[in-house]
DNA sequence: AGGAACACGTGACCC
DNA sequence: TGGGTCACGTGTTCC
């Protein structure tokens, strides 16, 4: 969820709003983590929305307005040894914090914010704590079902803690407790409309609904309904399918106004700018693949919460029927596992990217490309390698001993007396090759007469040239073991490897005893 | 469509009958390619499934059966300057081809061939040709639409091909030639339950769905329908949604059904063991993710041919839904687009694989950790080289100038064409000394006489034995420059060193130009 | 337009 | 039985 707060603030702005509608929650802040005077939580983004329907709305803003923004106003000051809000979720890293009423009222420090929350009729609060600082949403009605998944799926991030938080409850509480933090008081129930309260009458929903969209007056209470769990849910069905009466619908509806909502560039009063089905939704959802300004803040940036968020809205409708259908255990089996297959691609890919960045630089960026691409310099590597090691051998070899006859038993791999190597110590062009030659006595012979020998074959073999050579005596347990490395120039077209090693082996045969 | 033909037996037959219902094709064929005796194409596997209806069912099968036995007892021989089915695609590899009725006529030798498609009613033949032979399926009823599509989606592979095949038809042909091949004479309305006739009455329908498979009975023809595709795929969508109210228990349905076919190992008559709604199906989709076994026949072998026919199966009616809504061009476009995205993963996991072969063996098989591991790997590796390539070059820098400051300023420090320079490599002590003789001669004279001048002066010298040496020529501006280091152990207990390094240079001196 | 590449949500499977 | 992995079909974007 820190991605949040890394947006940038237009659309950080439309973000939080549009998150506020679609959950039906009274209001949002983003509480910003500043460690400068001393460690606080300070205001840095959110708004508040009025139920406009019992409340006696004075002049310019009602009193709850007022004591929002003076809630809005107050630091909270970081301390170790008081449980307050906001301040607890962060604290402890908690991702996901439910609060009913009474908590809410006891947890709740600050005057303004305390009758901020009588004022405003907050049933429910949910504080959210990450690395930036804290998410604090708060709603008058019942909560929704799932309401963490739901909040959870919006903000993610890190989603592997477990699902039912244990933060510090505060220990005395006389409610029911009933272990599960959705628990949630049902003793007022309100107008099931006021679940979305923006959506029946703002101005973003598309023409050709609006026809349509109050045909079904809210059917008979009918079919008994069992928990109230169910009983708010049908109803927030009822309001969803009665607004929009087909799915294609519903999601080019939710389509529209995210796109409505997301792409008015000021983050003015959110009642201007109504009439763009025009697709013009350039702002946000452009660069769909194209993190290229190594800005990449988080693992996800912006897009990719925007882009999930529409995902999500899309098939909100459809998990909720579905829902009703078979109790809740497929919905919550279903968000957990669409998250965790989320984690697994963002993974993945993460992987690719890290992948393709240990590539030489120029190769093309698409994923299949980097996997054969991948295979190639592989191999490549390997050769290489390969080939380094049996230079790095030779070179060893003849430095190794540079010092004296040191180390083990071993040696060569070899036990002959006699052995004839040759290594291209190059690449061999069709004209011209540069090879190693090493050659090995393990006999009491003078290495002496043993390069005399070598090298008055070589001065009589035409096209041939010693680059530079490397000769030495290292003494075994039980005979002394004579080594010479030639580096050769052959300058001929035609090269038999295999009858000059023969020579050579020929040459110096007898002195191996 | 090779894979059809690697197919076992068993599979293969209860793959054909239940591709044969559930196109509603009359018959189908396999015709395996056998080079042999002569090229020629012979009956491998196939079945024919009869009208029930209107025909005089004589004792022992009808005459229609009688013919296609006779039919697929036939062999035709390959040549290359007759057109005939089958035939015709398996020489032009033509992976599709798409016969009616006149053309079928015509292009038909066999006697006992024509006969039946006569006696069969068969309107169109499409034959489909690979490199293992050729499939035959035909059909006495109005064909679906996009039957090419259909088909290729269920034997695909190479689909790379262009989507109306250009095989070479007959010069002649009196009928509408409407460029495409999917035009389909209409003037025979048969009855619209022909098109899937199995479907309705044969057993292993699911017992929850015989209740209401018949209760709406084909409404009326009403609604004005404009072509006859349209008619056709109308009725065809009534039938189906008729028999399979809804989509989650058509799903069921076809699950069901083609478990029940596949998991019936002996492929004998097709009425028997038709109960199996326990979960046994174990005989051809477990080993999901194992073709460890080296088989691997084609790039997809009998499991996901089979998975792959689950899932069209499953989005058919979904598809074919949609396709009445807005044409035929989605379809095909989709269909197109699934097979390329199929193609492209099956790409990618070729290359996971391949990748994974060249991973250090024993590391995890799963995808995240190939990538992961891998990168772990490519770095390992290039620490190696950076390794390697560093050592080697101190190894190489420590040979080559193992004394003096060669580099920068104009070579050694003396700028005569002859250095010899004597040091002791080790402590002396009175009986015996080891010193480092460098001689260094700047000029174009062979290395090799110089090693050989100084290795034969050596020879003849008393009490001094080689311990080392090393000989390099390089190259600077003027001329090359040739470096030899010898490191001598001398055992003697007195040691004229100047003398000797005077005879040294005397030795090379000539060489020096 | 049309192919190529990617991300997404989902069903299936294995441990 | 749930977490992890995979493949699939689809929507979307870029060229």
């Amino acid at each position: 969820m820190d991605s949040t707060f890394l947006l940038d603030e237009a659309t950080r702005t439309s973000f939080l709003r549009y998150v506020m509608e679609s959950f039906g929650c009274s209001y949002i802040c983003l509480w910003s983590y500043q460690p400068h005077p001393s460690s606080c939580l300070r205001f840095l983004d959110g708004c508040y929305h009025e139920e406009n329907s019992n409340q006696p709305c004075s002049s310019s803003g009602s009193l709850a307005r007022r004591l929002f923004n003076e809630y809005c106003n107050s630091v909270f000051i970081l301390e170790n040894d008081i449980s307050r809000v906001p301040g607890e979720a962060f604290k402890n890293c908690v991702s996901y914090m439910e609060l009913n009423e009474s908590q809410i009222g006891r947890m709740a420090t600050a005057p303004a914010q305390m009758k901020f929350y009588q004022e405003a009729r907050i049933k429910t609060a949910v504080f959210m704590g990450c690395r930036s600082g804290e998410i604090e949403l708060g709603m008058s009605n019942p909560t929704m079902k799932n309401l963490e998944m739901e909040t959870k799926n919006w903000f993610l991030e890190d989603f592997s803690q477990q699902f039912s938080p244990q933060f510090p409850q505060p220990a005395d509480q006389n409610r029911q407790s009933s272990s599960s933090s959705r628990s949630m008081s049902m003793d007022s129930p309100e107008y099931p409309q006021a679940l979305l309260f923006n959506i029946p009458n703002t101005s973003y929903i598309p023409e050709p609904l609006k026809e349509v969209s109050m045909e079904p007056a809210l059917g008979p209470p009918s079919t008994t309904i069992s928990t109230p769990h169910e009983q708010a849910m049908q109803a927030l069905n009822q309001i969803r399918s009665l607004n929009f009466p087909s799915l294609e619908s519903e999601h080019a509806a939710m389509t529209r106004a995210i796109l409505a909502v997301i792409s008015s560039s000021p983050p003015s009063s959110s009642s201007s700018s109504h009439h763009p089905p025009q697709h013009n939704y350039v702002s946000a959802f452009r660069n769909y693949k194209k993190p290229s300004t190594a800005q990449l803040t988080a693992s996800s940036g912006r897009q990719s919460m925007l882009k999930r968020s529409m995902a999500y809205f899309k098939n909100l409708h459809l998990r909720r029927r579905q829902e009703l259908i078979q109790g809740s255990h497929p919905s919550v089996s279903q968000l957990h596992h669409m998250i965790s297959e989320r984690k697994r691609r963002e993974k993945l890919n993460e992987s690719f990217h890290a992948l393709r960045t240990l590539l030489p630089p120029g190769s093309k960026k698409d994923k299949a490309s980097v996997l054969s691409g991948t295979r190639e310099y592989l191999s490549s590597l390997k050769a290489q390698i390969l080939e380094l090691t049996q230079r790095n051998q030779a070179l060893e070899a003849q430095i190794n001993l540079k010092n004296e006859g040191n180390n083990e038993g071993g040696g060569d791999s070899s036990n002959e007396r006699l052995s004839v190597q040759i290594t291209n110590a190059s690449e061999p062009t069709p004209e011209e090759r540069n090879i190693d030659l090493q050659v090995t006595v393990r006999a009491d012979c003078s290495i002496l007469d043993l390069v005399i020998r070598i090298l008055d074959f070589l001065k009589r073999v035409k096209n041939v040239s010693l680059m530079s050579m490397n000769a030495e005596t290292r003494m075994a347990e039980t005979s002394p073991i004579n080594h010479v490395i030639l580096r050769l120039k052959i300058e001929a077209s035609e090269w038999d490897q295999s009858a000059f090693e023969e020579a050579i082996r020929r040459v110096v045969a007898d002195l191996a005893v």
